[in-house]
DNA sequence: GCAATAATGATAGTAATACTATTATCTTTG
DNA sequence: CAAAGATAATAGTATTACTATCATTATTGC
């Protein structure tokens, strides 16, 4: 398996040679580890024993590095949705098996490339709200820094619209129900007073397929 | 009307000075003019003609003046909620109105104190989020720092609890509607293929109330 | 096999940010 | 009007997020 990235976020394909490959790999362990706020490329330098500069060379800073990331894992869920539901006729069936797989971080490592999916997969529920969120959202949407992300949601609004044709808020669903999973998760670890204790590891999951059932399933 | 500011958010109150409220009403125009990220002490000072180091006696640093404004905004909101609520009988209704205050921006600054509401719930919409996503947040959590918006949370649940006692989720309902109602809008400004192209101002609003009545009162 | 080219390493340097510290001046209040 | 408290003026530090330069090491094309 092979996750095409597109060139503008990166300067050099990190892709193409083992200094690249090492900079991901460990971009992965070292801000699933600290955080992204702590994480720099000065303390990646010293743990791939390579200069900072040389880490530029690859990125432009590490703000593309994340939506690197983030787009790295989009493109990836994007195959795991089309392959997870390709055998499925009913779109119903389609949609649970999707918000299961938006909802929750990866539970495996394929090991089908240098990425720690796993790892990558638990960044993204903390951490991705930071590759958007920022000053120059315009500017980088517009260079399609995002396309991967809305690629998602635009394959998942489809389902949506097989279901209730007539329902008019499909893409404002399917983001409330991914953006609104990765704060439930935060706050369950962190501030656990804006989601509900529950003994179930599924409750978010349940909480969001119930919440999309619900809308979609009852006049 | 005077909104109650744990001192664990200040050093030095700022509304028991003149200069204390100028950096207040200084900074949320000046943070709604150029986003959190590019707002500093130093270009606050230059508008209130202080020295940076003047700011530094009120607020520990910019995180923690934005941890302010947000507890001032969630407590101004209780009342609001309060205020609103306190003749309607029906509970559905007082979920209905508790709802639309929370998924729009303010409309109208009251002028009872030195705040620019507006600014300020547009400052909350787009940029709260970054007041309790930081590295820091179990340790400014447990000092209460985010009392006043767990107390609104908490409210509003009890709301949610009277409609459907039996209701699993009612801190996850209440806090995936507030947090999405303010991405949403975000997405509409700045990345609209998340969300709903909606010639209405209050499409918003109209898909987390739908969300929310579906959920609760259908079997 | 070797020159040319590209990639990386080593090192230094810069601008901005986010503070901290010190002392002087001004303002308020008992 | 003196003392206390608040603010101004100024300087300084550590860290971050880069940029620049040049030496060294790999890689590739002939």
């Amino acid at each position: 398996m092979h996750v095409a990235i597109s060139p503008v976020l990166y300067v050099k394909d990190p892709d193409s040679s083992e200094l690249g490959r090492a900079i991901i790999k460990n971009s992965i362990e070292l801000i699933s580890q600290m955080g992204f706020e702590s994480f720099t490329f000065k303390k990646l330098g010293v743990i791939i024993s390579s200069p900072e500069s040389s880490i530029y060379r690859y990125f432009k800073n590490k703000h593309m590095l994340l939506v690197y990331l983030t787009s790295w894992y989009w493109s990836w869920t994007e195959y795991r949705l089309v392959f997870a539901t390709m055998n499925m006729t009913s779109a119903i069936e389609r949609l649970i098996k999707s918000i299961d797989i938006l909802t929750q971080p990866a539970q495996i490592d394929n090991e089908f490339s240098f990425i720690n999916e796993v790892l990558l997969s638990e960044i993204i529920f903390s951490e991705s709200i930071k590759a958007y969120h920022t000053k120059n959202v315009d500017d980088e949407n517009q260079k399609g820094c995002f396309s991967a992300y809305k690629n998602v949601v635009e394959r998942v609004s489809e389902i949506v619209k097989e279901i209730q044709p007539d329902y008019p808020y499909p893409h404002m669903l399917v983001s409330t129900v991914i953006e609104g999973a990765h704060q439930q998760k935060y706050f369950a670890a962190h501030l656990p007073e804006l989601t509900d204790k529950v003994n179930d590891a599924k409750a978010v999951p349940n909480f969001y397929k119930d919440l999309v059932l619900n809308i979609l399933t009852n006049e």
